[in-house]
DNA sequence: CGCGCCGTTGATATTATTCAAGACCAGTGG
DNA sequence: CCACTGGTCTTGAATAATATCAACGGCGCG
């Protein structure tokens, strides 16, 4: 348990009360609920494994995915300093996360004070997340959503160490079209149409670029 | 100054020493900017007076309106514990804002509990506002946007002694539509509609809201 | 008073959704 | 081992929603 859930620029003993913080790892099955809309805010969680989505719900019943989180990501921020959690958690795959009591850091954050800064870094990155995806929602056309999407997980991939231009897809097609407020048929034509331009190629969910630059000219091409 | 920029449940000296850490205000002149995106971090904003908005960029250039801001908000949120700004302020009309140094304030979390308990529910809420306004970019239609858009700025006029259902809009077509992920012809036309169905009565960017009841009907009909 | 931004409205074009049918694939039970 | 099944994915055709292009009216500010 040496290893870190939350990789904070500290040292010493500082180190080892983060590393207190820092509950045991849980298992999830993919299909399992970290937790749902509504549920009692009490901790963070860190993944350390695996891939999991978070949907907001809206009042009329309504489910958005509301991001795809990797190794590394913290999940629940949102819930943070409320009583309710204001998303769900649910695993896409077999997963693995750290519990962070929240109670607990909070606490430790007033008297360490780069944890504090690294907690508000943190806060601050899921709210600019937000808004990327917010102009992506807003402004951009639908073969740009998609090639964005792609670009951002190859660069998440990319950073993990792991293939940037090659990997799996761990949600269908109507999940990504819900992320992207698209409707599934849309996305799976635009994986067509993104295969016959040669910019990827795509066998369900297995997807291999071949054209990133192609990708990136999509995005950026709207002034 | 005795009076409070940041709305903490605080008592005696905390409160004291928050008051200390409020600078002075600034006024703002219609279209001024309080920051741009870009510009180094170094305080949030509480609006005490007037209407402001703030934008994201997209890195092509493109400018999406990301939220209005009135009288009690907090701003610059996304900032915190980063070196620069995410986004950009404007003021709308002429306004007021209290500056409210960061590095003082993250100080003061510190020692005063409840305050910084207080700062964690003003990022968690600013990250569900933004899961909100991402619901409606992404599975609304544009109807829905323009009555949730109404609604939502009648409830914060209301919550703030303001007549909810007759105000002025700050902000042009354009930005409605910036904000709603819609042109401004588009903008245009519902209120037209809105005011042929009896929903609400519009001249220019005087509103009034006739039927409330019909504009929440309106927002929550797909399940 | 006039100029420029803002707003409205119409006609048309484009984009994405909807509806529908069928293919594929993995897991399951006979 | 094979047929069956449910979920997922693909594709086509028709439709609906929104954007685009264009013209004009009006208001406010200098």
């Amino acid at each position: 348990m040496r290893e870190l859930c939350l990789p904070v620029g500290l040292s010493g003993d500082d180190l080892k009360a983060v590393d207190a913080a820092v509950g045991n790892r849980t298992r999830l099955k993919k299909g399992d609920s970290l937790y749902r809309t509504g549920d009692s805010f009490a901790a963070l969680y860190a993944v350390r494994l695996g891939t999991l989505k978070t949907t907001v719900l809206a009042e009329d019943g309504r489910e958005q995915v509301a991001g795809y989180h990797l190794q590394g990501d913290i999940i629940g921020l949102d819930g943070l300093g409320t009583e309710r959690h204001g998303c769900g958690a649910v695993a896409l795959e077999d997963s693995e996360v750290c519990t962070i009591p929240f109670e607990h850091l909070e606490e430790l954050a007033r008297d360490v004070p780069p944890l504090q800064r690294n907690l508000h870094q943190f806060l601050a990155r899921e709210i600019s997340r937000d808004h990327g995806v917010m102009l992506l929602l807003g402004s951009m056309r639908a073969e740009e959503r998609l090639a964005s999407f792609l670009l951002n997980l190859s660069e998440r991939y990319r950073a993990r160490g792991y293939s940037s231009t090659e990997f799996v897809l761990r949600m269908t097609r109507e999940e990504i079209g819900s992320y992207l407020g698209l409707k599934l048929e849309t996305v799976s034509r635009l994986f067509s149409r993104f295969q016959e331009e040669g910019l990827l190629k795509v066998s369900g969910r297995n997807v291999k670029l071949t054209s990133v630059a192609a990708l990136r000219q999509l995005v950026g091409q709207r002034g």
